[in-house]
DNA sequence: ATGTGTCAAGTTGTTGACAATCTACGATTT
DNA sequence: AAATCGTAGATTGTCAACAACTTGACACAT
């Protein structure tokens, strides 16, 4: 019973997807120095495979926009300007009014959601000042409701833009969220799903507003001091 | 100075990528059938270069969803089912909104942008009966309306969405479309210009809504009977 | 007939080696 | 001293060979 989850990895990834999936952990969590080169035959030794593999996984980040390929010279992590980065979330913006607006015209995937409880559980974590918790919360709530949006397309379009984002969240050295925006952002949370419980898509639509032009001003403000914003 | 383009080419293009681009290519033309395997050995014999490139440009390809790859059995030409292709569809017309929305917020992009005369050049081939190259000129002035929106992130997400598009049009043995089905495109596509050089961002929208509800009923239409639609 | 085991052919997965290219550094020339 | 050239080391691009896996066929037992 133990092998199971193991045996049903080597049957489904493959090496080189494995080792997508460790570099992408590992840029996310900031491992590597924007624009830094990501040499094959390190990486290779390091994750004890050969370089083919490696220069696979490449191909694939490539096109996830997390690295940028030049070629006889390497790959780089890719370096998101806030420009960029300002582009990335206003198209992720447009996503996630279509999934607030395709959720409210079928309230039913909300029941045995789990989304109550995560909700509650993230305002006791702002109030324990579990800040880095509480904010893990919160982007799992956003990302739970683009799978109850039921549009396969659109959760992996969404997914692809919020780790390009996490990606620049890294590159501008954002601290985690103080506590009265986390606060803020779970009673947003709070009345975003109401209001979807409710079918009302128009006040769950003023609610995404507000919510994200908030967010976007954090941005906005991380832009200007790059090293002190709290996105 | 004949040699300066495809020594740009070496310069810039690794073997892989024009690998891809030439499978892609071949993708959108149909020359696989879908569910059909894209075997390494075949591929690479026929575009002379071993199966190391292969397999890369197979990684990109399954990120851009075109291909499905399958551990040790090989990778497949994507199968799209009328339901992905609606999802797909749903999205992509949120981008256009978007692109909508930004253009008329600054139509100065519009000027020398060449899209009158496109318009007109589509006009002309729609009355001289050359359907395929006005088609073609239609999705162009797509194109050309989400490269002037100015925003990467969404050219290169909405440039995904039409190529997964056209992969399922292709498999749904789509017919090009018929002649009053194209005049009523051009002539949506002209009054669309006009709202959006007026900078008038409600206008644009309806008109959009309309042509997208429109494109969408063709859609559907091809959902029930596969073999004769007109999308 | 049904199911099982074995085998062979074909395909993918991975590797190590070699070729082509880039980069940094020092020698040479002006 | 500045600029140029050339060379050595490092890195990427490509390939061909080998290993592992899947699949279908056939024999055999139940």
């Amino acid at each position: 019973m133990t092998y199971t989850h193991t045996l049903g990895v080597l049957r489904h990834h493959s090496m080189p997807s494995l080792v997508q999936d460790e570099l992408e952990r590992l840029l996310r969590q900031g491992a590597f120095a924007p624009g830094d080169p990501l040499r094959e035959t390190s990486l290779a030794t390091q994750l004890g495979v050969s370089r083919g593999p490696i220069r696979e996984a490449f191909r694939s980040l490539e096109e996830k926009g997390l690295v940028r390929v030049e070629k006889n010279r390497g790959v780089f992590v890719r370096v998101i300007s806030p420009q960029e980065a300002d582009d990335i979330f206003e198209v992720r913006t447009a996503l996630e009014k279509l999934i607030v607006s395709r959720i409210a015209r079928a309230p039913g995937c909300l029941v045995d959601s789990g989304l109550p409880e995560l909700l509650d559980k993230a305002q006791k974590l702002a109030a324990k000042a579990d800040f880095s918790g509480c904010h893990t919360l919160n982007v799992e709530f956003h990302e739970r409701l683009a799978e109850l949006a039921g549009n396969a397309t659109l959760l992996q379009t969404y997914r692809r833009l919020v780790n390009e984002l996490s990606l620049f969240r890294q590159q501008a050295h954002a601290r985690t969220p103080d506590a009265s925006t986390l606060q803020q952002s779970v009673a947003d949370h709070k009345s975003l799903f109401a209001a979807l419980v409710d079918g009302d898509k128009r006040t769950a639509l003023r609610v995404l507003k507000l919510h994200v032009d908030e967010s976007r001003k954090r941005l906005k403000a991380v832009l200007s001091n790059p090293t002190n914003g709290t996105l």
